[in-house]
DNA sequence: GATGTCTATCTGTCTAGGCGCATAGACTAT
DNA sequence: ATAGTCTATGCGCCTAGACAGATAGACATC
């Protein structure tokens, strides 16, 4: 088929799992991710594009750095399965300490210059954060 | 790490997609499943191996048939995994067509000769079928 | 026992994809 | 242009897993 198994194999990852959990917490540049996930570079990107790929994340240039968020928050179908992995994500002590690694890095001014932007916020108008 | 990647993973394949579907109508054995699903006996067998190992579904022997049901329903995060499938397969054409030819299957006296029962009911007590 | 039915596993082949490493590309600033 | 920074892609290696086909195992009936 179909777009329900696309998202599945994107999600049957522990990288790709970890990227999402993060991004779930607003837009990230890719040397953030690849901050806090201790991984190299050019697999990350690798992963991001694979998410990209399945639709589940979108990008955007701005000077040298590229931003990913997660994709057509929008759509009922993709907002219902978010708010599914949050719920399931809670329980992942992997990804809890991802994120409060990740929250520790932008709280002491990380490659991400720009202020922290909660999901919330970002799900309601998708605006995003300007980097100047 | 982890649990989630595990049941990602068992969900990233159309064929298992497809047997998930028709156990959240209720127990099946292969043979249903295999006449829905219009496909080889060992490649089903294979997925359902696939799917038991990662604690997707439990298995139960009754003569020469084995009884395949979603496992661990009662266990709060699998739960809402299922109910959110649920929600999310009602939009899938392949699997809505599944669930037809399966009742349809069942109704004019399939392979599986006892009564037709709900997900519903199987959810709440997790006793099963008799065929004899 | 022998036979038939249903299910599982074994063998071999093929492809997707995960990773490391090197390199190329995009952009900025000087 | 040149250098520096951030990101993407190409190549090679390796493993997981999807499938077909053959065979083995479990069980019931005769």
């Amino acid at each position: 088929m179909m777009e329900v198994e696309t998202v599945f194999k994107a999600l049957g990852d522990t990288n790709r799992l970890r990227i999402v959990n993060l991004l779930l917490h607003g837009e990230l540049c890719v040397c953030d991710i690849q901050y806090v996930l201790e991984n190299s570079q050019p697999n990350i990107s690798r992963h991001l594009a694979y998410l990209k790929r399945s639709e589940m994340v979108l990008d955007r240039r701005d000077g040298y750095r590229v931003f990913y968020r997660l994709a057509n928050v929008k759509k009922s179908e993709k907002k219902r399965l978010f708010e599914f992995l949050r719920r399931i994500f809670e329980s992942e002590a992997q990804l809890n300490q991802d994120t409060q690694r990740l929250k520790k890095a932008i709280a002491s001014g990380s490659c991400t210059l720009s202020e922290w932007k909660p999901f919330s916020a970002i799900e309601k108008n998708q605006t995003h954060r300007k980097t100047a």
